[in-house]
DNA sequence: ACGATTTAGTAAATCGTTTAAGTAAGAGAC
DNA sequence: GTCTCTTACTTAAACGATTTACTAAATCGT
C-alpha cells in the first residue's frame, strides 16, 4: 500500500507486526505472549527471553496500547476539557499552574493527560469530548451553562468538575474567590481608596467586551468571574459605598493586552479609579501597561491589586499585591479526585481551598505620591 | 458490583451500554447503529432519529473510542514526549509556548494531545512511552542519548525530533541556536566586554551543578545546551579571546532560582564578570535577582542577555535582552508534521528556524554606570 | 411491464489484545 | 504407585465497535 506525499515521495504504510505473529515465530500461543509482558510469573525465563527475542527480530514493540485498552476495558489517561481552544488554555499562566496539578497526578498513577480539543467558539466540535479515549475527565474553567459539561457527564465515566456549580454525586472542588476577591477590596478601602475601578475577564461565554452593568454582572456564568465580583461587591458594600456607582469592565480575554484595553476605558472615565482591581494577574500586568502609558506610577498615582499569584506577580516592578490562589494544588486535588473515583472509591468534595491576600508594592493609600 | 470506597461509600461500577443494545431496543442491527453515527447517509432520518432517542433512553453516548480505535486502526491522539516529569513541563515557559504550537496543529486535525508521563530519572517507567495510545510522537527536549528516543521509534508510528540529532527517515525542526548564541555574545563582545559568564541549564541527562569544564561541554547531550555553547564560543574567539578562560556554571534545572545560585557563584569569581550569558529567560531571571541582592544594577554594572524571549522578558526591569526564538511555530510544525505523516505523506524537515537577537535595555557597555 | 439502478438495511468478519478456565506433564508426599 | 500440587502452557471467549459484501424492496426510464 503505497501513498503519495506532500513532495510526491511514496511513503511505504507501515504494517506493525502483532502478538500472534509474534507467537507464530516462537511457535507458542498468543495468550503466551502477552503474559510474556503482562505477567513474568506465568512463563519460564528462558521463554520469555525467546519471546522477547522473537519480537524484536519482528519489530514488535509491545501490546498495542488501543486494543489492551479496549479489553481491560480503560484507556489509561484522563481527559481535561478546557473551555478556550486548546493553545489558549497554554497561553495563561494560572491554567498551566493547574495543569501541572493535573499532570502530577496521572503520573502518579501512571495515566496520561489528554488535552482535549474543545474548538472555537463557533463550529464549536463537542465531538472531541465524545471522541476523547480517557477513562474520565477534568472539567475545568467552563461556563456553568456550558453543554460540555453535561456532553462529559453523558459519557458516564467519572468527572471531577472544577469551580462549576455542584451536582449531586459528582466531586468537584471550589476556591474561595469570595473570600480573597473580598480581601482584596477591603485591603484597597482599608487604605482609603474610594474610587475603584474593577477590570474583569470574560463574564460569560458571549463576552462582549465594555462596561458590564449589574444585571450582566449577575447573570456571569463564568463562576470565578461572579464569585470573585461577588467578594468585591460584600466589601465595597460593608464601607456603605454604591456597588453600582463602581465601572465594572468586561474584557474579551486574559492577556495583559485585553487588561491594558480596559483599565485605558477605565482611567479615561471621570473621576478616574484611585485603584484597579484586576480578577487576574494577567490582567493586572496590562493595566500596569496602560498606567506607565498615561505616566501614572504605582501605587503613588494608582494602586493595582490582581488575582491568582503566578510566579510573574513577585518579580513585576513594582511587585504586584494579589490574591494567591494554589494553582497547583487545585490541580493535584482535581486529579487524584478523579483517579480515587477510577478506582471505584467515591471521594468526599473538599471544603473550598483557600485565598490568601498577598500585599506587595503596587498598593498604597490614594494620593500618597504626587499633589494628587 | 459494588466497590467500597475511601470513606465506606460504596460506589455503583457503571456499566455503560453499547451499539449492541441500542441496536436491540431499536430493533435494528449493530451496523445500522454505528451508521447513526458515522454515516448519516446511509439510513432514513425518520430511523437516524429513533436511533438517538434509544441511545438516549439507554444512556448511550456514541461508540466507544477505544473499540472504534482499534477497529479504525487509529487512536485520534498525538503524543508529546517530553524529558521531565510532566508537571516540570509546564513550569517552563518556552516549553509551554512549544506545547501550545503543537496543540494548534493537533487541534487543526481534529486530534487531541496527550503528554506522556516520562518519570523522574530514577525509576523511570520507560513503559509510558510505549502504552501511550496515540498515532504519532512529538520528541520533545530529550538528551541525544536518551533511550525513550529509540523507544519512541521502535512503535513504528510516525515521529517528529524536536531539537534532535538527525536520524535518516524521521523528519526534525531544529532551530537556528548557534546562530542566535552567537549574535547574543557579539552584542555583548561588540559592546566591550570582555570578562563574560555563562549560566546553563543542564549540559546531560546527569546534570551535576557546577562550573562546567570544556570536555563537559563538549560532551553535552542536550542539544539545545551544547548548541547555544558553540555558538557563544564562535563569537569569543573570533574575538580573539580564549573561551577556556569563560566560567561556565551548569545548573540543575531552568528555573529562576537556579540562575540565581549560579549568577552568585559567577559573580562571586575574581575578576567578575561583568556580563552574563544565560542559555533561557527563566535562568536570566534569576540573574537579574542575584545581581539584585548584591547590589549590582543592570546594565550599569552588569550586563545580562537571556534566550527564549518569553512574554515577560519585555516586561521585566530593565526589559531584557535575549534571542527570540519562535517557540510556538516551533511547536505548531512539529506538529503539522505529524499530522501530515499520519495522513500518509512524507514531510521534508525544514531548515533550521531562525532566531533572532532582541536588544532590550540590560545590556550596555561596561562600566557604563558607576565608576567600575 | 421489464431490466437497471438506487435505497435501506443486514450478516459476519475483523481490529489486537487479555483472561478465565482448562490440560498435560513433572514433582513431592506417603 | 497413587494422589495432590505446581508449573507452564493452551484454548477460546470476550472487549465494542467498523466495514465489506450482500440482499430485498422500491424507483425509474422506456
Amino acid at each position: 500500500m503505497l501513498h503519495v506525499g506532500v513532495n510526491g515521495r511514496k511513503k511505504k504504510a507501515i504494517r506493525r507486526a502483532t502478538i500472534k505473529e509474534v507467537a507464530a515465530e516462537v511457535g507458542v500461543s498468543a495468550a503466551t505472549v502477552s503474559n510474556a509482558y503482562n505477567r513474568p510469573d506465568q512463563l519460564s525465563p528462558q521463554l520469555r527471553e525467546r519471546v522477547f527475542a522473537a519480537a524484536r527480530r519482528l519489530g514488535y514493540a509491545g501490546p498495542d496500547p488501543v486494543a489492551r485498552g479496549l479489553r481491560r476495558g480503560r484507556s489509561g489517561a484522563v481527559g481535561v476539557v478546557y473551555a478556550d481552544p486548546l493553545s489558549y488554555a497554554f497561553a495563561d499562566p494560572a491554567a498551566v499552574m493547574f495543569l501541572e496539578g493535573v499532570s502530577q497526578a496521572a503520573e502518579e498513577a501512571g495515566l496520561g493527560l489528554l488535552l482535549v480539543p474543545a474548538p472555537l467558539r463557533e463550529g464549536r466540535n463537542p465531538k472531541a469530548v465524545g471522541e476523547a479515549a480517557v477513562d474520565g475527565f477534568v472539567i475545568y474553567c467552563l461556563a456553568e451553562d456550558d453543554p460540555l459539561v453535561d456532553l462529559a457527564l453523558e459519557r458516564r465515566i467519572p468527572v471531577v468538575l472544577v469551580e462549576q456549580p455542584p451536582r449531586e454525586g459528582v466531586p468537584s472542588v471550589e476556591m474561595d474567590d469570595v473570600g480573597g476577591a473580598r480581601a482584596a477590596a477591603e485591603h484597597l478601602l482599608g487604605l482609603g481608596h474610594e474610587r475603584l475601578g474593577v477590570v474583569s475577564f470574560e463574564l460569560g461565554r458571549d463576552a462582549r467586551g465594555g462596561l458590564a452593568d449589574l444585571e450582566r454582572q449577575r447573570e456571569a456564568t463564568y463562576r470565578p468571574s461572579r464569585l470573585r465580583l461577588e467578594g468585591y461587591r460584600a466589601a465595597v458594600e460593608e464601607t456603605g459605598l454604591a456597588w453600582g456607582e463602581i465601572p465594572v469592565y468586561e474584557a474579551t480575554g486574559n492577556a495583559p493586552e485585553q487588561g491594558d484595553i480596559a483599565a485605558g476605558v477605565l482611567l479615561a472615565r471621570e473621576p478616574s479609579p484611585t485603584a484597579i482591581l484586576a480578577l487576574s494577574d494577567q490582567l493586572a500586568l496590562g493595566v500596569f501597561e496602560a498606567a506607565k502609558k498615561r505616566g501614572l506610577s504605582v501605587p503613588e498615582d494608582l494602586s493595582v491589586v490582581g488575582f491568582d499569584d503566578v510566579p510573574e506577580a513577585s518579580r513585576t516592578d513594582p511587585p504586584l499585591t494579589t490574591v494567591y490562589q494554589p494553582h497547583v494544588e487545585k490541580g493535584l486535588v482535581a486529579g487524584r479526585m478523579l483517579v480515587a473515583q477510577l478506582r471505584g472509591e467515591e471521594p468526599q468534595s473538599p471544603a473550598p481551598l483557600p485565598t490568601r491576600l498577598v500585599i506587595r508594592g503596587s498598593t498604597a493609600p490614594p494620593g500618597a505620591g504626587r499633589d494628587e
